[in-house]
DNA sequence: CTGAAAGCGCTTACAG
DNA sequence: CTGAAAGCGCTTACAG
């Protein structure tokens, strides 16, 4: 609670309490350049009056009057509970929204949390922050229904894509998947194995008015291509959350020291671990196992053990909140005022992450 | 981008094209009960040009009139990335924040992601969010360093502490952790285990003006209080993230069929899993492993098979924004105006999930 | 039942 | 160098 009966300060308190008048306080404050306009002693007068007063000015007012809110969105799906175990995008998204906080803050800007439904995706009903032209841009993280897609562009100024299947020429920024792909495949090409098995999920079908999921088609693409490119065959065999242990012991008791197993999805090789956990077979030891993805947090926390391709979620997403500043800025400019401001699109490559799960493959027994 | 040269419609817009005066545009849409004040066709006009106009009221306007934003913020620790991997506060808060994005929306309020640095902790200077009077309230998720505590109810109307360290009579809201680590205790203790380690982090010290985070002490305390009840010592074993696989050894080899491990937190659990991957020994069938705590993500998606006292961080997250969201109630409510709102404090229980870790003790050899 | 007026706090020209 | 005025879009009394 604030001191009783104490309104905060405003500008014109301050005016008054320095002996000036409100436009002077509003030219000190507002970075002025010192020196200029305004003389040294009134503006000693001001700066300690606002300080004295605790005088911080009113957001509603300035944005009303600038038209920018400082405010950024961020979209993400609405994560009814079910959809966040199925799809697995959950505790990935905040990685990312992390890495945007930090962006923006930098910037002085703020960040708003939107959540879009799945099952009502009216965006203009939904939600308050459409409603108020209230953020000066958004940005959507990872996959939204499609219908958002288009209607999003005519209730925000200014959107871009993050991890999302949304790929335009401009504003836009994922993962290069086929290089995921590539990468891992040709790690484990370099360590000797040739006898090459490829985990992916069940051939994705879209959901709920969702576009496929992008990342298993290209991740697929760059392993062929690695595997082609070195004369390997990829065996393929489907396992998602949902496999059971039954499903999983034919693939696992064909496992043997000189397989190499690539993982498309973190989650993939997850399912697998808690099945060796059963048998007692080693990863690293009694087979060679590698994934195509892997956040940082999963990383230090829980399996860094795991060697993967890894992706800076954290870092993508500082991409994405400095991809929306510069728009920001594009539109504030008058030379390009027109509703033109775009940024080229990014497509960032993966990193290799050797853990302990894939050692030079041993000689034949 | 907005259509060419479309600046946003606003209520004058709309009192044009419905032939009336601006005021009576704002009686139509703020809900007034229809059928007073207002006439039935001029209504239905207003709402017509409102829909054609695609009329949607700016929400700094409405803030500056009337003083509220509608807009609550959340708390969260600067992730420096460091800080999230020691401290692990990290997938777990967004479990948080997802549970209170839900409750605010339900009520039509935005949410705010603030971050506070460990490093600066000025919350004036530091974030825009506070300096623009633009929060309604704060929701604290977790901790934040203490220092920020005591500021805080001076920047903005409301707070309320989740998951935190700070704990009052009112307007807190965290998870009973004694009642978790006897429930841990009892369950083991029921299935017959009378031999049983607790794997604790090594004494918690406060760290960058942190609270020592209080959840170790609590569970400790609750596994004690179970264990003395049914006659049962417990040994003590130092675990976090950063043992060592030669420090885990001899206690992993101590462990018998008869062992029942107590694991404190839930990436402890993970730790030794990771290491009896390495020399396969079976978590549920070479001991018994039981932990204090685990949040839905994990559950669902990586490890269903842990047994563990388990607490709805999204449930948590709606009950906070129910309780935020009473506070402004009864803020606007002229009766007890006088910034005396408060709840009282809410200590949540956990229930056990059964997994796979925990089978009945199997008998003597 | 409807309209003219005042004001929320700020900033941006424009006069002195 | 400083002050009086107008206006951002809305709402809330208060007259007609």
């Amino acid at each position: 609670m604030l001191s009783p009966g104490a309104r905060p300060a405003t500008a014109k308190d301050v005016a008054e309490l320095a002996g000036v008048a409100r436009p002077t306080v509003s030219a000190v404050l507002n970075g002025a350049k010192s020196g200029t306009m305004v003389s040294e002693a009134t503006r000693a007068r001001i700066l300690a009056a606002a300080a004295e007063l605790r005088y911080r000015p009113n957001m509603a007012a300035r944005t009303m009057k600038s038209g920018k809110s400082r405010q950024v969105g961020v979209l993400v799906r609405n994560n009814s509970r079910v959809a966040i175990h199925e799809l697995g995008a959950h505790p990935l998204a905040y990685e990312f929204i992390l890495g945007i906080s930090e962006g923006l803050d930098e910037a002085g800007y703020m960040m708003s949390f939107v959540r879009l439904s799945d099952v009502d995706p009216d965006l203009h009903r939904q939600n308050s922050a459409f409603q108020g032209h209230l953020l000066d841009g958004i940005i959507v993280v990872s996959d939204v229904p499609a219908v958002a897609d288009s209607r999003l562009e005519t209730l925000v100024p200014h959107c871009v894509w993050l991890d999302s299947t949304v790929w335009h020429e401009t504003n836009c920024i994922r993962r290069d998947e086929v290089h995921a792909g590539r990468l891992a495949t040709q790690k484990l090409i370099e360590l000797g194995y040739r006898d090459l098995v490829c985990l992916k999920r069940p051939s994705t079908m879209p959901q709920d008015g969702m576009h496929p999921h992008y990342s298993s088609h290209l991740r697929w693409q760059g392993i062929r291509e690695a595997a082609d490119a070195a004369g390997v065959s990829v065996e393929e065999c489907c396992v998602d959350a949902k496999t059971t242990d039954e499903e999983l012991a034919p693939i696992v008791s064909r496992l043997r020291p000189g397989t190499g197993v690539l993982a498309q999805e973190y989650y993939t090789a997850y399912r697998l671990t808690r099945y060796l956990l059963q048998v007692g077979k080693r990863p690293g030891l009694d087979f060679a196992l590698a994934c195509c993805e892997g956040s940082f947090t999963a990383d230090s926390m829980q399996w860094n053990e795991l060697s993967h391709v890894t992706f800076d979620r954290f870092t993508l997403g500082r991409k994405a909140a400095r991809m929306m500043l510069q728009l920001l800025d594009n539109s504030t400019d008058p030379a390009s005022d027109c509703g033109e401001s775009a940024c080229p699109s990014q497509a960032i490559k993966g990193e290799w992450y050797a853990g302990r799960t894939t050692r030079p493959r041993p000689p034949e027994e």
